[in-house]
DNA sequence: ACCTGAACACCGTTCAAGT
DNA sequence: ACCTGAACACCGTTCAAGT
C-alpha cells in the first residue's frame, strides 16, 4: 500500500487525487480509507518513513570521518530529494505539519529521535576538540537542521538544485559555525 | 482587493475558498477572476508585496549598527510572521513557487532584488573588517537567507515560534559564520 | 465594458449494498 | 469482516445573461 504513496512524488500532495492513488494501489476508495483516515494522514506516513532509517549510518560516519563529514552525508541525501523534484512535496509536508497537529505529532517524534542521535555525535565531537565546546550541542544541531532544510527549499525555489553546490554551501556554513574560536 | 487577501492569513492557502475571498472582498466570483487568473496567482501577489518594502530600512540599519544587527532586524520581522500563525502559509508559498513557474518567477525577481541589497551591505561590512573578506558575499547572503527561512519553518514545525529565541539562534549562527578567522 | 451568479467539472469522503 | 463504487458535499473556474 505504501508503494502507492509514490503518487505524491510524481504530482505533489494537493495535485495527486485519491482516485489516482487508488488506481496505482489497485484498490477502491473505500479500502484506502480503511488504511488511512484522510489524505493528510498519508502524507504523515510518507514523511515518517522517509526519515530516521539512516541514523545508524550517520553515527558510524560521525565516528569515522567526523561530525562535519557525517552531516554533509545527511545533507547529500536530503538535497538529492530536491534534485529529484520532491521539493514542493517537502514544502507541502512542512505546511501540513505546521497547520495540522495530527500530521506534526508523529513527525516531531521521529525528528526528536534524529536530533538526539546527532546531538550525541555533536557532544563527542566537542570532546574531541573538533567542535567548539562552548556551543550548546542540541541547539547547534537544531540550527544545522534548519539551515539544511532552508538551503534545500531555497535552492529549489531558485531552480538550482545541484546537490554538489548545495553541499559546498552547507559545508562552508557548518565549518565556520562549528569551528573552535581563536585559531 | 488585496485586503481580501487577508483570508489566507486566517485559513491558509488551500483551506480558504474562493467564495470566502469573494465575500470578504464584497465582489462576485467572476469579478475576482477579472483581477487574478487563478488562486495561485493570488498567493504570488501576496508573497510579492510582503517582501522588498523593507530594503531601504535594512540598508540604513546596516550602516548604523552593522550587518549582523541589520540581518537580525530582518530576522525579527520574518519570525514575527511565524509567531502570527502564518507559518503554514509561508510553506504553502514555497510549495507553490517550487511547483509553479508562474508563481516563482515574480517572486524570484523580488528576491534577487533583496539579495542584491544585502550583498552590497555585506561587501561594505567586509571592507570594514566586520565580516571575513574571504567569504563570497552573494553566496553568504543566500546562505543566511536560507538559514533564516529554515529556522522559521523548523520552529513553526516544532511549535516554538518565540521570536526572541529564534533571534538568538540566528544571531549565534550569523556571528560565527561571518566573523573573520584567526581571532 | 464590466459584473453577476448559476452551472460545470472535479475531488475528498462516506456508506448502503455486495461478497 | 472486508471491499466496492455510486452518491454526496464542496470547491475552483467559466460564461451566458444582465446592467
Amino acid at each position: 500500500m505504501d508503494a502507492a504513496i509514490a503518487c505524491f512524488r510524481k504530482r505533489g500532495f494537493h495535485q495527486a487525487t485519491m482516485a489516482e492513488i487508488c488506481a496505482e494501489a489497485g484498490i477502491s476508495a473505500g479500502a484506502l480509507y480503511r488504511y488511512f483516515a484522510s489524505k493528510a494522514e498519508i502524507i504523515g506516513a510518507i514523511a515518517e518513513d522517509s526519515r530516521g532509517e539512516s541514523d545508524e549510518a550517520f553515527l558510524r560516519a560521525a565516528e569515522e570521518h567526523g561530525i562535519i563529514e557525517a552531516m554533509c552525508l545527511a545533507c547529500r541525501g536530503f538535497m538529492q530529494k530536491f534534485a529529484d523534484g520532491d521539493g514542493s512535496l517537502i514544502a507541502d509536508i512542512f505546511a501540513e505539519a505546521i497547520r495540522d497537529d495530527s500530521v506534526s505529532t508523529p513527525l516531531r517524534a521521529t525528528d526528536a529521535q534524529s536530533v538526539k542521535v546527532f546531538t550525541k555525535a555533536m557532544k563527542a565531537a566537542q570532546e574531541r576538540g573538533e567542535v567548539d565546546p562552548s556551543l550548546d550541542a542540541e541547539m547547534t544541531v537544531n540550527t544545522l537542521f534548519a539551515a539544511l532544510e532552508g538551503i534545500g527549499l531555497r535552492r529549489a525555489f531558485l531552480r538550482d538544485t545541484d546537490p554538489d553546490a548545495a553541499l559546498l554551501q552547507f559545508r562552508a556554513l557548518a565549518e565556520r559555525y562549528l569551528s573552535p574560536r581563536h585559531e
